[in-house]
DNA sequence: CGGAATCCGCTATGATACTG
DNA sequence: CAGTATCATAGCGGATTCCG
């Protein structure tokens, strides 16, 4: 068979596994993260417990761990100070705020198409 | 109102239960749905079992609920022939297609970021 | 061919309590 | 203050079968 196996005309970069649209939307898909990654934007650096009330309905479970995830996938860094309480910042990384301006777009499309 | 009762500096519009943000992942997120949109604005006009093929791993099930929700969300239209064996097309609406190069842009953040 | 109807497991999410 | 540790649950996503 000298047929390339390519029975559709639909292209694997697209729809298939490796799809990057797909691994971004890994990273900041779900319930929270992408509220969590604007409210640190517009607020350039913040407290866990600032994001705990500004992030409406989230949980500690959900807020930790959506927080662990951002850094460990590069889009937000966390600092902590060993003072008495304890204080911990996060702020965005580079990476994360060359997100944001796509995030705004979308955010547009939204508000003029829903 | 001369008192903006916001005691965080953060803003519901941004975080809140109606951010557009929060609708538009609504609409797109999941785990199928941005995929078969970009094969059917890659192909112009698909029918199901196109698609079906061409979208790595989905499920009847998950493929006709996807369709059903994009249809409801005014994303795809459907048309139908009732032709034997019946046969059904798909098309993006101009709204989705406007869609498209905000979604390219993503993929395009994470090719360079991931 | 293009779905609908079932049934079901898993994982994301959530409530609550507790800790360094 | 900034999280962990458990335990519970819902609903998303999947396998299979059936239908016009």
């Amino acid at each position: 068979m000298s047929k390339i196996a390519k029975k559709e005309p639909l292209c694997e970069e697209i729809a298939g596994k490796g799809c990057s649209l797909k691994k971004v939307l890994d990273i900041i898909g779900g319930k929270w993260k992408i509220m969590i990654l604007c409210v640190i934007d517009y607020n350039e650096v913040v407290r866990y417990g600032q994001l705990n009330r500004a992030v409406d309905g989230i949980t500690n479970t959900m807020l930790a761990n959506s927080l662990k995830e951002l850094e460990a996938d590069g889009l937000v860094e966390r600092k902590q100070y060993d003072e008495m309480p304890v204080r911990v910042e996060y702020n965005l990384t580079p990476k994360a705020k060359s997100l944001i301006p796509i995030l705004l777009e979308l955010k547009k499309w939204g508000e003029e198409n829903l």
